[in-house]
DNA sequence: GTCTATAAATAGATAGAC
DNA sequence: GTCTATCTATTTATAGAC
């Protein structure tokens, strides 16, 4: 009859608003007001806010090997996973035109404050960039992990100008464009440029 | 013998310290220390943090104006003056590896601040579009809106993985990708995908 | 135009009662 | 485990002397 412990219901909260307002404009105020804790009590949980920011990282690291197990299993062959991992683009499109990938503003934030963080949250992408590489590799390029980096660099531009223009017209496209980008590299051994 | 005003050194430093810091996490302070001046005196010239945030956004977009200016002079033909947008990437690769992209990052902040000047920061993507989207219309191109967000998106995502992998050998492959996509998109009426 | 001193608000963090 | 009360540091911002 304790669904979720105080503990987990601090990360969660702190999670979402980290990713919507930015983990340094997120106080702990915010973050106790969000669970509906009071501040003091707030710190029997979490000494510093830098664990918070911990924790947040290493379930944000959980879900998203979850996620990618989930594709794993689901997708039938590689070229279906590398799919499935463009349409996030579709999947989470009224968040990412609100407040842009979640991987990519929070490195870029940690990168601006120097956080010792960084190197913690710069495994977020790696998780994805080594998963698209091995599908990549199954499909026979010896370049997985250079496919891998450059589908990885264009959704992150797409979500950073999605956030800017809130243009879903412009998501549709470019998730279209990766679509035929990935025909295109399986027909041909050597796919087009971009 | 008073090179710059003082209001212009202010602009100057935040300007640089909004961008290797972030607008939030850089201080009255931090830019009074790095003009040399007291905390006091700043709000001489400036009533608000927003008031400086202004002025910079200001300087950027001015900045850009003459930036793209430059290239139309200096480029023989459209293709030139797109590689010469492109070559930013490597221009500027050591700033873009430690502190991202100014635009992307700045217009990314602000997102998560939900901060007034949005718009106005907006409008530094506004001026990259649009001078793209009119060298590809130059190129006979019916799509020149289309081409351009694309590349403002890719180099967008290069900037990202750059800032968080910090690595020299994935820009360059990356630009000499786009360099291949518009010789590409130049022989082709219909240019390969992505 | 520049300075020192200071106000007022907020943030991170702690102590101790219950 | 949760609360109230409090401390300390920082930050934005103002007042007034020079």
């Amino acid at each position: 009859m304790d669904p979720t412990p105080t503990r987990q219901r601090i990360i969660d909260a702190a999670d979402d608003l980290f990713y919507r307002q930015g983990f340094e404009h997120t106080s702990f105020a915010d973050i106790a007001a969000s669970v509906g804790l009071s501040r003091g009590n707030f710190y029997y949980h979490f000494k510093t806010k830098d664990d918070i920011l911990d924790a947040v990282i290493v379930k944000r690291l959980a879900d998203t090997r979850a996620l990618l197990d989930q594709w794993e299993f689901a997708g039938r062959n590689p070229a279906d996973r590398i799919r499935a991992f463009i349409h996030i683009l579709i999947a989470n499109q009224a968040k990412i035109m609100a407040h842009g990938c979640p991987v990519g503003t929070l490195c870029a934030e940690l990168s601006k404050l120097d956080h010792g963080a960084q190197d913690q949250a710069n495994r977020l992408f790696t998780l994805f960039r080594t998963w698209l590489a091995r599908q990549f590799a199954l499909l026979g390029r010896d370049d997985g992990d250079d496919l891998a980096l450059h589908l990885l660099a264009l959704s992150q531009g797409v979500a950073t100008l999605a956030n800017a223009f809130r243009d879903k017209a412009f998501v549709d496209r470019e998730v279209r464009r990766m679509e035929a980008w990935l025909d295109a590299s399986l027909a041909d051994a050597t796919p087009a440029p971009i």
